[in-house]
DNA sequence: CGTGCCGGGAT
DNA sequence: ATCCCGGCACG
């Protein structure tokens, strides 16, 4: 008793069915993929002179100290969005996805329309702006073109003359320590705070050169030595840590750790593996440097690399932390799954007082015990809403592939 | 019982 | 590799 028409087949059959196959589909990969590309910036800060060579020295003294106790954090996918506004939700549902490029960059585009005549220094292209306008927002305590401003009481070369060098790089230091050079020359305790300050004091002084030319035969090395001191600078050290990072954190990790998470903890140290693997003849930095001065000179050969590195880092880390709750009680630790390595984590910043510390107890005592016990069986299941339960059933086609493949859910990593 | 997702299967 | 589902743990 059909119906002698064709009947094509758009009838009623099922509405959606139809639209799902052509459109959604290809929207949602778009979507993913467009994820995947704005997560990949990498911003090489090409900017050397050859005056700045012995500088290097410094900014990868401080690098390498600094690595040993950055964590290898590295967040991938930009989920920053999500964490500073809960309303991710809206553009989500509504009609047009994309949500993370909406919501990540769409509040913050001001900055490129005035332009920068006031900063000459920051040569960073738009895409890493994105990287790290969060973090230098929410500091300043608005949207502003003006250079870093009221920061860095860390290290500036006070022995100041001729190479005047703003790096914004090695600017942030999370660990509240600060490097000094001592000179070892007998009956001079000359210290300096930079590396190169301290080579053109001997240079000149000690070994009688002329300081004009850069050229440094590496002797210089040998008559001073890194002394570390413990500054806390609490403001800064508390941005720069990266407490708040729950909501970064990133589905697949790009470490080839099979953890769902490493994310970055507060004080992570972890300081052999990171640069262990990374590079052969750079492993064991962080020993090395401590107690062997000399091998600051070994050392310096390329960290141009590392330099890019640990910016990338330091961007990331803190954008992470800018939304900063104030209250990271037990909800913010809650994502954290591994407990490996992370009862370690008390020990090593026991030595900086002060704030960073005092959190990283928190987190410690927190997270440890329910985790140790509830990682080792399982995964727990993640808290927060997935794609299923916020778009629903119906609206299946919106969710992340992996919700749609009953995978953990990549877009509402938890 | 709904939900998240691991393990495994199909293509 | 992509897509899907059975089935389990968990709330």
């Amino acid at each position: 008793c059909k119906f002698p028409e064709p009947a094509e087949e758009q009838r009623s059959t099922d509405g959606k069915r139809v639209s799902r196959d052509s459109d959604t589909r290809s929207v949602s990969l778009l979507e993913q993929k467009r994820k995947v590309v704005s997560s990949s910036i990498d911003v090489p800060h090409a900017r050397r002179s050859e005056e700045e060579v012995d500088m290097d020295k410094v900014t990868a003294a401080m690098v390498l100290t600094s690595l040993s106790t950055s964590p290898l954090v590295r967040s991938p996918p930009v989920r920053v969005s999500e964490g500073l506004s809960g309303s991710w939700k809206d553009n989500g549902s509504a009609g047009p996805f994309t949500p993370s490029s909406n919501s990540s960059s769409g509040g913050y585009w001001s900055w490129s329309a005035p332009s920068d005549q006031s900063n000459p220094s920051t040569p960073s292209p738009p895409l890493s702006a994105d990287s790290f306008k969060p973090f230098r927002v929410p500091s300043l305590g608005g949207v502003g073109p003006g250079p870093a401003g009221p920061e860095d009481p860390i290290l500036d070369e006070q022995d100041g003359s001729s190479l005047l060098f703003d790096e914004p790089i090695p600017r942030k230091r999370k660990n509240s320590m600060k490097v000094m050079f001592k000179c070892l020359w007998k009956n001079c305790g000359k210290v300096l705070s930079t590396a190169a300050g301290i080579q053109r004091h001997i240079r000149t002084i000690h070994l009688g050169r002329n300081c004009d030319s850069d050229l440094s035969d590496g002797e210089e090395d040998f008559y001073y030595t890194e002394i570390k001191l413990n500054t806390d600078s609490v403001a800064d050290g508390l941005s720069s840590l990266s407490p708040a990072s729950p909501s970064v954190l990133s589905p697949p990790p790009p470490p080839p750790s099979p953890l769902p998470s490493v994310s970055q903890l507060p004080d992570s140290h972890k300081p052999t593996q990171s640069s262990d693997t990374k590079e052969p003849h750079a492993g064991g930095t962080t020993p090395l440097s401590r107690s062997a001065p000399s091998a600051l000179y070994l050392i310096h050969t390329d960290h141009a690399y590392q330099v890019m590195k640990t910016d990338v880092n330091n961007s990331a880390g803190s954008a992470s932390t800018s939304f900063t709750p104030t209250n990271s009680s037990s909800f913010s630790i809650s994502w954290q799954s591994p407990p490996v390595t992370f009862t370690g984590t008390t020990v090593s910043p026991s030595k900086s007082q002060g704030f960073g510390d005092q959190r990283s107890q928190t987190i410690a005592v927190l997270s440890s015990p329910p985790r140790a016990t509830a990682a080792l069986s399982r995964k727990v299941r993640g808290e927060g809403k997935k794609c299923r339960k916020v778009y629903g059933m119906e609206n299946r086609d919106m969710w992340c592939t992996a919700c749609r493949w009953k995978k953990a859910c990549q877009r509402f990593t938890d």
